[in-house]
Parts: structure tokens; sequence; C-alpha cells
DNA sequence: ATCATAAATGCAAACGTTTTTACAATTTTC
DNA sequence: GAAAATTGTAAAAACGTTTGCATTTATGAT
């Protein structure tokens, strides 16, 4: 009763080919006449046969799945993001292996291994920070990498970002242009090269050429999760701040509804700019304005370039910028 | 300059031992003695070999991989539970292949059929309604299943859940104790066995028993998206309802906004009560009462009964029913 | 010491494919 | 009609492990 499995053994046998006749059939190769394909099919047909991917990927060191390493699986943002990857490999004919790998918890660096040992093909990265033992890594296993929505500030591996200092740059002269003075900047951890490289970078840009001074205590710290964003409400509101820039909308929403809840007007005495488009900014009231990302778009476009580095081709450029833009909704004058 | 990898051979021919003794050292096999084992790890160490996961899959027939079915990465309810699922899965060392299959699309069978080429050790599916065709793929593979938040009206398979008829049942007594008498059910496809074979009971049951006369006209049957609840809401208002009973929170959400922007208050002139308590029901205004569903944990204990299953432990049983409760909110009186 | 037993190791055959090589059969070329 | 080129097929060697079995070495009781 145990699995007994067809082979393709036991094709060529019925078929009475050989099993590389077999093996030709299966994977298309045209050099094989079409009544011998005829026949060797047949016999597939009648014996259902599958072929065993294992055993393929041994002998073709080809295995046609790739890692994917996420942070929260339920991130809407990175949910997106994973979306566009998985219909793009599923395109591509290829599977994916997920891990959510809570960069925090040191995790990465053990689930990447893990995920390496099987031999995928490529790897997609997301997650806002790369250590330096998990690039080692990474290097060590020549496996072509493609970081999805993240940034890689040394510009050696393959990604696919919008223009995050230009983005929230704008967001930050949308708010200027209504004539707030005190813009806070809320956002994850400054070790991310992407918050504290980039669109710091972006926001401490609009105040300048607006004149304003940067002031350090307007910038907020904090974690990505709606409970982060209404714990932090009461002290940007004190700091003086008239309006936010926020990164996260998760941290976004909290923060709005800390703001409802404490009857502070928003958008009239309290403006709001998030940064990912995502449902929640519609699913709120009022809605969040937005930076617009094409958050579909960033996973599918990383994966079709990781498909062409695993199969060799030419790129044209490995860090793919894709287009953003303002979502006017009515967190903002 | 191609991938020369470090083999099992490799590190016996540097530590004058067999390949099998590297096997039973990698493997933590007890049959070695302690400064061989010893002497092995220092080589593998220095040579910095790791074990190929595909070729021991392919000799062991084990791949510790699992399959994931689930129909939407981007919904919540769905992504939680992924999380318990991959927690597990990590906790017991094993990788997880996902593939998102819309249902609706029919890519269930192919999407499954690679998968089981993968030769996965086991497979959770998700999602609401396991055809026959791909309930005969899985039998044929012989692969061991756990359906995780959704039911087996046949009940062959494992399957984790909450008992969905006492829960709809709960919650439709709740908005008859308000003294509605009209209340709606908005619900996915009725074809779908957990919402025509058991939630539609457990309405049915709490109006019976209230002796109220069930009235098809108030079922609504739509999809679980945000926008399918928007739309809805006018459909439902104009039933004559006074408050309805919604089976996912994207819907209900979507539903309420209707509520809010078409000027219905609630929950003074219509209550809501949504399904699956996840972060939505929090984050809009008024917040939603809810049924609460362990969702990590549906997640997490699936993941544990196909361990079990994978090993051939004998399994005590294989339907997990696990606690629900309503939570309530602002969403009902 | 001696033998029986148990523990540690090695040998070599799987595992199910792909891929290389070689050759036979066919087709093309002149 | 012979030589050359092409095509179709088979045989066998990988691929990197695990594992059953045989063999060697250690252990302990006599």
């Amino acid at each position: 009763m145990e699995k007994q499995t067809i082979t393709i053994y036991d094709v060529a046998r019925e078929a009475s080919v050989s099993m590389a006749t077999v093996s030709r059939v299966v994977n298309g190769n045209p050099n094989v006449r079409p009544d011998t394909r005829e026949k060797v099919l047949k016999v597939i047909e009648k014996l259902d046969y599958r072929p065993n991917a294992v055993a393929r990927g041994l002998a073709s060191h080809r295995t046609t799945t790739v890692g994917v390493l996420i942070p929260d699986l339920t991130n809407i943002f990175y949910a997106s993001l994973a979306r566009g990857i998985d219909d793009v490999a599923t395109m591509y004919k290829y599977n994916i292996i997920l891990a959510s790998a809570d960069a925090a918890k040191n995790k990465v660096d053990t689930v990447l291994e893990s995920i390496l040992a099987k031999q995928v093909d490529g790897l997609i990265f997301m997650g806002p920070h790369l250590s330096d033992s998990t690039r080692k890594e990474l290097e060590r296993s020549k496996t072509p990498v493609v970081l999805a929505g993240t940034v890689d500030p040394l510009d050696k591996l393959g990604s696919v970002n919008i223009d995050y200092v230009a983005a929230v740059k704008e967001a930050t002269q949308r708010l200027l242009s209504t004539g707030n003075e005190h813009i806070a900047f809320v956002t994850g951890a400054m070790t991310d090269p992407i918050n504290g490289q980039y669109r710091l970078k972006g926001y401490q840009a609009a105040l300048s050429e607006a004149k304003i001074a940067y002031d350090e205590s307007l910038v907020f710290e904090t974690e990505y999760s709606y409970r982060a964003g209404e714990a932090i409400w009461d002290a940007v509101k004190r700091s003086g701040a008239t309006a936010a820039v926020i990164t996260d909308d998760e941290l976004a929403v909290g923060f709005l509804n800390g703001a409802n809840d404490g009857h502070t007007r928003i958008p009239e005495d309290f403006e709001i700019i998030t940064s990912n488009n995502t449902m929640l900014t519609e699913i709120v009231r009022p809605k969040l304005t937005s930076i617009a990302q094409p958050l579909y778009d960033i996973g599918a476009v990383a994966m079709r370039l990781l498909t062409k580095m695993m199969n060799k081709e030419e790129i044209e450029q490995k860090t793919v910028l894709l287009p953003h833009s303002i979502i006017t909704r009515s967190s903002t004058k």
C-alpha cells in the first residue's frame, strides 16, 4: 500500500522507448519524432505518470522554485507585494517557498539557510533591512536575489522600488503647501536604510527648500503597527506638529484613530499623509491621503526581474524605480 | 566559476570516514562515537558544508516541505491563518510552498498538481470550497491533508475550525435579543458548504427558535470583498432588514461604510455583526461586534495536526473544533 | 584470554530524473 | 549512388543524499 509511484522507467518500458526519450517528450525537446512523441504521451496518459520534481531538481540543478522572504504576512503592504510576486511566479511556472522572517527576531538567517538548502533558483527579499550576515549568506550561495519594496544602499542586488526620497519630499511639500510649519515625520526604525537614508532625506529636502529648520523632535521612530500608531498620537500632538507624514498604512490608521478618538478633527486641526495606499486608506474615515505605490507591480516586476536573472538574460538595469504619485483624499486640506 | 559545491563526499574524504558516517552525524543518528562525531563536525565547519535538501529528499522520500493553498493572500482572514501555519511549520522545521489559488478561477487543480509534483510531505488547504476533482487529486497523491478554517462536508480529511453553526446561531440570537425581527444574512457563495450548509443552518436555527419565519429575501449572497460590501448595502437596507450577520470582515467593513456614507446610523438604525474579528473590526468606526475565531490558532493547530499525520502518529480526532465567542463592540446595541 | 554481543563504521545500492555520448537511421547534397 | 549532414534513439553516467546490510571494532561476562 506504500506510495507505489509510476516512474519514467515504467513509461519507457510500456512505450518501448528509452527513458531518455520519455524525458525529451516530457520536457518538450524537439528531437522526438511526432509519432514516438504521440506514443509516449499515450502511455503517460494511460499510466497517469507525473514527473517527480525532486529527482528532476537533483538531475538538472534547477528546482523551478524561488524563495520569498516576508517580514509579516498579515501586513497588507507586504501581502500586496507578495500577490504580485505570486502571480508572476505562477505565470513562469515557479513555485514559491515562503518564509516569514521577522527581522527583529533575528530569524532571517536561519530561515534563509533552510531556504537555500532547498536549492531555490532565486530569492525575493522583502523587509526593510538586509543585515551584513544576511548579505554574506546570499553572496556565498550565488543565488540571484531581488529586493522588493526595499532599497539596497550598496546597490549591488537587484531591487524594485519607487523613489522614496522624491515621494516623501512631495508628501511633505503637500503639507507645507497648506501652511503647516511643524510637520511630524512618523516612521519605522531609522536603522533601516529606507527610513534613515531615503525617506528622511526627502523630508529634510522639502523642509530645507521651504526654508524651515529641521527639528529632530518632530521625527518619531516607532514600529509598523496599528497599536504603535494609536500609542504615538499623543506624543506627536504634544510636539506641536499640525500635520504628519507617516510611512506605513497600519501605523497611519492607528494614528488617525488615536486622533479621532482624542477628538482632534482631521484634517481641520491636523493633516495626515500616509505612504502605501493600501485598502486601509479607503476603509477609515476620513479616508487617508497617501503616497501611491504600485504595490502589486513592485512585486510583479521584482519577480519578473528575478526570472531574467535566473535565465542569465542580460539585465538592462537591476534597480527598477516604478512611478509613484500622491492620491488626495480627506485627511488633508 | 560554476557553483562548485561541497558534497558529503568531500567531507567524508577530508575526515577520513565514509559518507554514511557523515550522513549520520548530520542527521543526529546516535550510532556515532563522540570523537568521530567531533572530527566530522570540525570538517563540516571547516569546509562550510551544507546538505543539499533536494538530494536528501530524493533519497529519503521526505522533503520537509508542506504545501499551503490560500485563496487570497491579501485577505487578512487567510493571512492570519497563514501566520499560524507558518509559525508552527518553522517550529517543526518544515518549509512552506505557498500558492494562492483563487477557487473562482479554476486555478486550484493546476496549482495543486505543481505542488504535489514537488513531493510535499503534507498539505494545508484553506479556502471555502473543495471541488470533487481537487479531492480526487488529493486522494490519489496519498498526501496528508488538513483543511484550515473550512469544513469538509464528507468529513474525511483532517480539519480545524470553529463550530460555524453555533457561532452564527449565537450571532443571530444576539441581534434577535435587541428586538430585530428582520435580520439579513450576508455571505459568500452558498455553494461553499461552510456557507450553504453550516452558517445558514445556524442562522435558520436561531430564527426558528425565536419563531420567526425564514425569509429567503433576507439572504444575500456575494463575494468577500470591501467593494462587494459597499455595493450590497443599499439592497440590504431596502429589504427592510434592521440588522445583519456578515460572514467576512472585509465584506462587513465595506457594508458598514456603505451605511455610514448613506447616513444610516450604526447601531441605532441598523446593527451589524461580523465574523472574523480581524484587526479591521477595530479600525473602523463604529468598531464592529464580531464572532471571534482564534485565527492564528486555527492555522497553528492545523499545522500541528498535519505534522502528526506526516509522522503517522495516532490521531485522536481529525476534526478539531476550536472555541469561539462573540466580542461586543459598537455596531450592536 | 575467549567468546558472544553490541556498537560503530563502511560499502554500495537505491532514489527518479536529466544530460552527455555514441551510434544508427534517415535525409540531403552533389 | 556515394558521401555528408542531420535526426532520432538508446545506454549509461551523473546529481548528492539515505539506508540496509556487512563488516569491523569495542565491551563485558566468563
